[in-house]
DNA sequence: AGTATATATTGGCGGCGGTGAATGTTGTAC
DNA sequence: GTACAACATTCACCGCCGCCAATATATACT
């Protein structure tokens, strides 16, 4: 959650994750697969309605996969792509905020004064 | 959510929101902003823990700023920036899938036989 | 063996984006 | 007016990424 800064390590993980995502086609590919009826689809069904080729569906997928957005399982000639739900549960409760859009909403100085900068004058704020 | 296959300008639109969240200073910086106790902060105090220049952190903001992410207002010589929650509420419930992760798992099928292709061979499952 | 299909990889091109030095703009105090 | 501080913009560099054609690999069937 949003309540506490985020350290340099934890946002660049954040950050590649959701990079993964910030992209279209990765998107639809995961809308695809998740919205399945049995949860799996073969790997044939993701390449048509998206008007790519095969190769850009294919690094599509494998991007991902290693980011353990997707799992694959190999049977005979297809491959089926399951979502891991378990795995986007944490970016989704990254983007939770602590209070309301519209609570705790302190009234604006006109006059431009920083909080706790009673007496000073061009003092940074704080 | 992940319910339903998304289509192509809406997959633009949600990887345009989340190509903002894919970097690591900007995670930060909002992170900093919402954590915030008053809930605004002059973003004087925001270059210096990030260890960026002051372009490019007034860069980030301004990507932050117009993707709807954060408000801004301008109290004498100083800007105060404020989280607008209500702006990740739908990046947060795109994430959120119908089904747990280890649910409704049907048994893979080791002879790689494809659901509904019971008579035929070789043709595309489905 | 050969042939066909499904998926992965390679290679190269084009464009987008993060970064900071230098510079510009805005606002306050004197 | 001048001087100083906060913030924005411009510019150029550099690296990464999405894309597809060609090619490679894997599996299945004859």
């Amino acid at each position: 959650m949003l309540t506490v800064p985020l350290d340099e390590a934890r946002a660049r993980e954040l950050a590649e994750a959701f990079a993964v995502l910030a992209d279209p086609v990765r998107l639809r590919l995961l809308s695809l697969i998740a919205s399945q009826p049995g949860g799996e689809v073969c790997a044939c069904e993701l390449a048509g309605p998206l008007g790519r080729s095969q190769p850009t569906v294919s690094h599509h997928l494998k991007v991902l996969f290693e980011a353990g957005l997707v799992d694959r399982e190999r049977r005979g000639t297809w491959i089926w792509y399951r979502a891991r739900a378990e795995r986007l549960e944490p970016l989704r409760a990254t983007l939770a905020t602590p209070r309301a859009a519209t609570r705790g909403r302190t009234a604006p100085r006109p006059g431009g004064g920083p909080p706790g900068a009673a007496g000073r004058r061009r003092a940074r704020p704080g």
